[in-house]
DNA sequence: ATGGTGGCGCGGCCA
């Protein structure tokens, strides 16, 4: 089973790298954030066209999120407790047994900003959505675009980047919180490429100088962490004609039969 | 340099 995160920014503009990436790698699920529109506006019929089924939860210009998924969902939920604002930024489905949770978290803009401290307060309506989901469905994953670096080796420059928005103490605390309750950053499981990051800034060339930051995760309960195989950023799309700022990360899942 | 690039949608917000 194939697990795929992919920060878009704009369904609409992205649609022709989307539907390439989906068929090259077909993954059971590919949860979208930033699809940036309403629902009735989603390109549904590309997707259904590849055999896909679509679950999205969106508004118009901003935020919005989509699992595309190979099987039909399962108990879909397109405003999670606590995470169910004006702000379209979480789903919640069941696929292949496993219960996906998407997530876009607010960027944050900067330290200290209302927008930061609104960051700060999704962060705890996650962890308490996500410790009653863990509760009812133990093969489960959490996974999107989490607008947090963990750690200094998910960041181009620490020095540079300490106390700012994206990679401050209190951001990665809150994210920490999640592991706190027994979810496994599953990137980590495996060797990886030194720098390797999930976005990097649309200006001053960031892209080619490799100045990213690792903020796109797949988060996974310990049960499902231990079918995790493999886990990895594929910048490929990042490198194309008008693409998004981030790129996607997949991960694949062995269950043995029996 | 309080900049810079990009999406939405057509002025300004958001990232």
């Amino acid at each position: 089973m194939k697990v795929a995160t992919w920060n878009v920014n704009s369904i609409r503009a992205r649609l022709t790298h989307v539907l390439d990436w989906l068929a090259l790698h077909r993954p059971d699920v590919l949860c979208l954030q930033e699809t940036k529109v309403a629902d009735a506006e989603f390109p549904y019929e590309p997707f259904q066209s590849a055999g896909y089924h679509v679950t999205h939860v969106g508004q118009k210009a901003y935020n919005g999120v989509a699992a595309i998924t190979r099987a039909p969902a399962a108990n879909a939920v397109t405003a999670p407790a606590g995470l169910d604002g004006e702000q379209k930024r979480a789903l919640a489905l069941t696929v292949g047994g496993v219960r996906v949770v998407n997530v876009y978290v607010p960027n944050g803009e900067r330290v200290g900003s209302d927008k930061y401290e609104l960051k700060l307060k999704w962060f705890a309506a996650l962890r308490r959505y996500v410790s009653a989901e863990l509760e009812r469905h133990p093969l489960l994953t959490v996974v999107g675009d989490f607008n947090v670096a963990p750690e200094d080796r998910d960041v181009h420059d620490p020095r540079l980047w300490q106390n700012q928005v994206l990679f401050s103490a209190p951001e990665r605390a809150a994210l920490r919180t999640l592991l706190d309750i027994g979810l496994v950053d599953v990137f980590r499981r495996f060797e990886q490429p030194p720098g390797s990051y999930t976005w990097w800034d649309y200006r001053q060339g960031a892209f080619r100088r490799n100045l990213g930051l690792r903020i796109d995760h797949i988060l996974c309960s310990q049960p499902l962490a231990g079918h995790c195989r493999a886990c990895f950023v594929d910048k490929t799309p990042r490198g194309l004609e008008r693409p998004s700022d981030h790129a996607p990360v997949l991960a694949e899942f062995r269950f043995e039969a029996g």
